[in-house]
RNA sequence: CGGGGAGUAGCGCAGUCUGGUAGCGCAUCUGCUUUGGGAGCAGAGGGUCGCAGGUUCGAAUCCUGUCUCCCCGACCA
């Protein structure tokens, strides 16, 4: 076992921060870019993005949501009709206060005194403000509502401290933002989007989550109910990957989202928001990821199958990469996962064995090699990403097999591949979530002295509100804890609440997280 | 934003203390040999030493400023 040669130099045990960075460039997935807490996304992490935009996208289609286009600047004013709002999010905006540059006199550029903006302009951080006003033009009466719209941005906020896909300056994502008649209607509509992120997170990404409404303290600033879906990382560190939020009629207060009901008078919307992030492709990295590099999911893979012809630069070479046409042409016709598969006959030059390597640390799910005695006995080298190791020998798990039983069940395979890479996380999360603990003294010794990866803590509490619950959130963060959420449909508390000793009515997750 | 560390070839690093014209490994290119699984030997190419000032006959090296990254904190829908 320890005779084999991972294709990285780090493992996830020795140094888990050190591994994520030397996936995210050993996967080519992006690079620093020089810009204070921005990245370049790079063709296979793009890839892997426009793979998640296009599913999450279907979704959002089917439920009858329409893309729409928003400014990039939002004029400082927007913001400071909604207080909370406001106040959540001022001290990490971009703010563009000048339209011109001029000399310095020293070779150098400065903002030109005189083009400085009357009203200095956000980048946006969030487009709930700029669509409130979209929104307060568009509804005029209760036949225009439900108003179900999205966008796909990008977005800044200026964070302290940045992590590449889990936290940048500048993000990718998509922000539904929808206006109801009523409560009923936009907690349905919250609750509609929580559910489209645990079919993606679960069935797209293979990312298993916990969906859940999160605690008053974490709540979007502004919203009235903030709900999240929850991953667990495999340093056992949860990752908020994806938020649904209920907003009341705040931001219809601020905007003036009003319409005319059934009897004539004027009421305001209630409204509500939700996105994902580029943050979804850290998720993934630190859920599927080995010490051979990446394990990219089927659904969401650039490409699924490589094939890797075995090239000598000699004349040879032609045959063999019409015998891999064959096979590529053999695989066209196949489905997996309700698609065409994306496969790629990889004739770039340079060695086989490097590239397969490559390959490997980019994590596409099935390697084909291809060389000359494959090709005279009709066959096919298969390297499956996901149980990439034969243990006994410590090399590659290198299976031959003819090209058509190949091709007929390459499908199948890719299926099982996301199946199984599922079912490998899944079974990781559900073994380290500790239920039952009903001490605290006991959850602070979990997580102080209860090994590497601790994972989460499930606990009851009595859901305290104001100072009770500024205490309780202290109490957490001295042993550098959050509570992640109130897990949906969870069972109901039975004994006492871990903070205040009061009759709990909930069961919290608890954990460290990203 | 506070404390610590770092920035020298595509990647990883040495050289900086004690100033004297740029070095190693991997990768790349060329040639030969080899080749069913991450090849060997020989040779070659590639760097305004993060950026801007300053000191000096001379700066990767000393001084000042600044940008970016990493770690720990604070912050973080």
């Amino acid at each position: 076992m320890s005779n084999i040669r991972h294709a990285l130099t780090v493992k996830r045990e020795d140094d888990f921060a050190k591994w994520y960075q030397e996936v995210i460039s050993a996967a080519d997935l992006a690079e620093e870019s020089g810009v204070r807490g921005c990245m370049v996304i790079k063709p296979w992490g793009y890839g892997i993005w426009e793979r998640i935009q296009r599913l999450m996208d279907d979704r959002i289609k089917a439920a009858g949501v329409q893309n729409c286009y928003f400014p990039l600047f939002i004029p400082l004013a927007n913001f400071t009709r909604e207080a909370e709002h406001v106040e959540g999010f001022a001290k990490e905006m971009a703010v563009v206060t000048h339209h011109r540059l001029i000399s310095d006199g020293k070779g150098g550029l400065i903002p030109d005194p005189a083009a400085k903006l009357e009203e200095p302009l956000v980048v946006r951080p969030t487009s709930e403000t700029i669509i409130g006003d979209a929104m307060a033009r568009w509804v005029q009466s209760w036949r225009d509502l439900p108003l179900l719209t999205n966008q796909w941005a990008n977005v800044v906020r200026w964070e302290m401290r940045t992590r590449m896909f889990l936290r940048t300056s500048e993000f990718l994502w998509q922000e539904g933002h929808t206006a109801h008649e009523n409560r009923e209607d936009a907690l349905a509509e919250t609750h509609r989007a929580l559910e489209m992120y645990r079919a993606c997170a679960e069935d797209d990404l293979a990312l298993p989550v916990i969906a859940g409404e999160k605690p008053e303290n974490e709540r979007f600033p502004g919203a009235v109910e903030t709900w999240s879906i929850e991953a667990m990382m495999q340093d056992g560190k949860a990752l908020q990957a994806g938020t649904s939020h209920y907003l009341g009629t705040n931001f219809a207060h601020a905007a003036g989202i009003q319409y005319q009901d059934r009897e004539g008078s004027q009421q305001y919307c209630h409204t509500t928001s939700w996105g994902v992030s580029t943050r979804l492709i850290g998720g993934v990295i630190m859920t599927h990821g080995d010490d051979d590099g990446l394990r990219v999911p089927p659904a969401i893979a650039p490409q699924q199958i490589i094939i890797i012809p075995m090239l000598r630069e000699a004349p040879e070479d032609a045959d063999l990469i019409a015998y891999c046409e064959e096979v590529r042409a053999m695989l066209a016709g196949q489905t997996a996962l309700g698609e065409k598969l994306r496969v790629l006959l990889d004739k770039s030059p340079g060695k086989a064995a490097a590239k397969r390597w490559d390959w490997v640390r980019k994590g596409a799910p099935v390697i084909l090699e291809v060389g000359p005695r494959d090709m005279a006995e009709g066959k096919v080298a298969v390297l499956r990403r996901d149980a990439l190791w034969n243990l006994a020998n410590g090399k590659p798990a290198m299976q031959f097999v003819p090209r058509e039983e190949f091709a007929a069940s390459a499908g199948a395979l890719l299926e099982e591949i996301q199946r199984a890479l599922f079912e490998e996380a899944r079974a990781r999360r559900d073994a380290n979530i500790t239920r039952g603990v009903t001490d605290w003294q006991a959850v602070v010794d979990h997580f102080e002295k209860g090994g590497k990866y601790p994972g989460w803590v499930e606990v009851e509490w009595a859901k305290p509100t104001g100072a009770a619950l500024e205490a309780v959130v202290e109490k957490l963060k001295a042993v550098k804890l959050t509570i992640r959420n109130v897990p949906r449909g969870g069972e109901a508390a039975t004994g006492t609440c871990i903070f205040t000793g009061a009759p709990a009515s909930e069961r919290i997750l608890v954990a460290r997280a990203y």
